[in-house]
DNA sequence: AACGGCATCAACCGCTGAGTA
DNA sequence: GTACTCAGCGGTTGATGCCGT
C-alpha cells in the first residue's frame, strides 16, 4: 500500500473497500457534485473534497478532474498555431516539464500539452525514424517547422499590419519567452544585436549563426529546408496549419518527403 | 455492415517535495 | 530531526471514436 492509500485510509478510518472508491470516467452527476462543492469551498484540500462531498473518488481523482476538465478557465478545442509554436519552443528549452510549459498557455493543462506532444510531435519523430530528443529532430523543428509555423501565423494575422515586433511575448517573474523578428524566416540572416536583445531566450533556439553553420545541403535551395517547406505548403490544413480541420501531418510528411529528409539528415555531419 | 488498427484523450499510478505537528 | 499528510508532476494505461478494408 502506498503513502497515498495509507493517508486516505488514515483520514477516513475506512478501508478502500468500505469506501467503495470509484474509478474510471466521471459521470455528469459526479461532475456537478464536484463543481458545487468547489464553488462553495474553493479549490484545494482534495482529500476533504472527496470525503465530504459524498463523491466516492480519491482526492487525487477529484483534483485531476477539476484541474484538467472542470476549471472554468479551461480552454477546449484545437491547439492554435501560436500555442503550437510555444509548445515547440518551450519544450526545446525545458523538455518534458509539462506543468511549466502549461503555465505559459492560459487555459491549457499540462495533461493536454503532454498528450499533444506525445500524439502529434512524437509521431512525426517516429516517421522520421529519429528520437524527439535527437539533434536531427530538433534541427527539423528549428529550421523547418518553426519558421514555417511562424510564416503561417503571420499569414493568418492582419495582412496590412506592419512587421510585428513580437508575435508572442509571455513573461513570468523570472523568465520570458519571446518570438521576435529575428525568428522570422525573412530576417533570419540579418538580425541585429538590438533585435536579438529582445529575444535572448531564443538565441539558443533559432540562431542565424547556426543556420550559416548548417551544411550547404541543408541551407541551399535544393535541400532539406525547401523540401520540407514545400511539403508544408502542400497542405493548408496540415498538422501545424491549425484552423483547417483535423488533418494530420501525413499530408505533409508523405513518404517521399520523409525519405528525402532522412537522406538530408544522414548527409549532414 | 462488420471488423481491426490506429489516434486521441481522460484518468490512473508512482514518485517526489513541501508543509506541518 | 522525524514522521506524516497532502499536492503536484510526469509517465503510462485504457476507453472511445474514427477510418480504412
Amino acid at each position: 500500500m502506498n503513502v497515498y492509500e495509507e493517508s486516505f485510509r488514515y483520514d477516513t478510518s475506512k478501508s478502500e473497500q468500505e469506501m467503495d472508491v470509484r474509478k474510471g470516467p466521471w459521470t455528469e452527476e459526479e461532475d456537478s457534485v464536484l463543481k458545487a462543492y468547489v464553488n462553495i469551498h474553493g479549490e484545494g484540500r482534495w482529500n476533504s473534497v472527496a470525503r465530504l462531498s459524498g463523491l466516492r473518488r480519491t482526492g487525487k481523482s477529484c483534483r485531476l478532474r477539476w484541474l484538467n476538465y472542470m476549471r472554468p478557465e479551461i480552454k477546449r478545442g484545437n491547439i492554435s498555431l501560436e500555442e503550437q509554436l510555444l509548445i515547440l519552443q518551450l519544450h526545446s528549452r525545458w523538455g518534458n516539464r509539462w506543468s511549466k510549459i502549461a503555465q505559459h498557455l492560459p487555459g491549457r493543462t499540462d495533461n493536454e500539452i503532454k498528450n499533444y506532444w506525445r500524439t502529434r510531435v512524437q509521431k512525426q519523430a517516429k516517421q522520421l525514424q529519429c528520437d524527439v530528443n535527437s539533434k536531427q529532430f530538433k534541427d527539423a523543428m528549428r529550421y523547418v517547422w518553426i519558421p514555417r509555423l511562424i510564416e503561417r501565423i503571420r499569414a493568418s494575422s492582419q495582412p496590412t499590419s506592419a512587421q510585428p515586433s513580437t508575435i508572442t511575448n509571455l513573461t513570468t517573474e523570472s523568465e520570458s519567452v519571446h518570438v521576435g523578428p529575428s525568428l522570422l524566416p525573412e530576417s533570419s540572416g540579418t538580425s541585429s544585436d538590438s533585435q536579438l536583445s529582445s529575444v535572448t531566450d531564443l538565441t539558443d533556439f533559432y540562431d542565424p549563426q547556426s543556420v550559416s553553420n548548417y551544411p550547404n545541403n541543408v541551407r541551399n535551395g535544393s535541400g532539406f529546408e525547401n523540401v520540407a517547406a514545400e511539403a508544408w505548403g502542400r497542405s493548408d490544413d496540415g498538422w501545424l496549419g491549425g484552423g483547417g480541420g483535423e488533418s494530420s501531418m501525413e499530408t505533409v510528411w508523405n513518404e517521399e518527403n520523409i525519405w528525402f529528409l532522412q537522406q538530408q539528415l544522414r548527409d549532414e555531419v
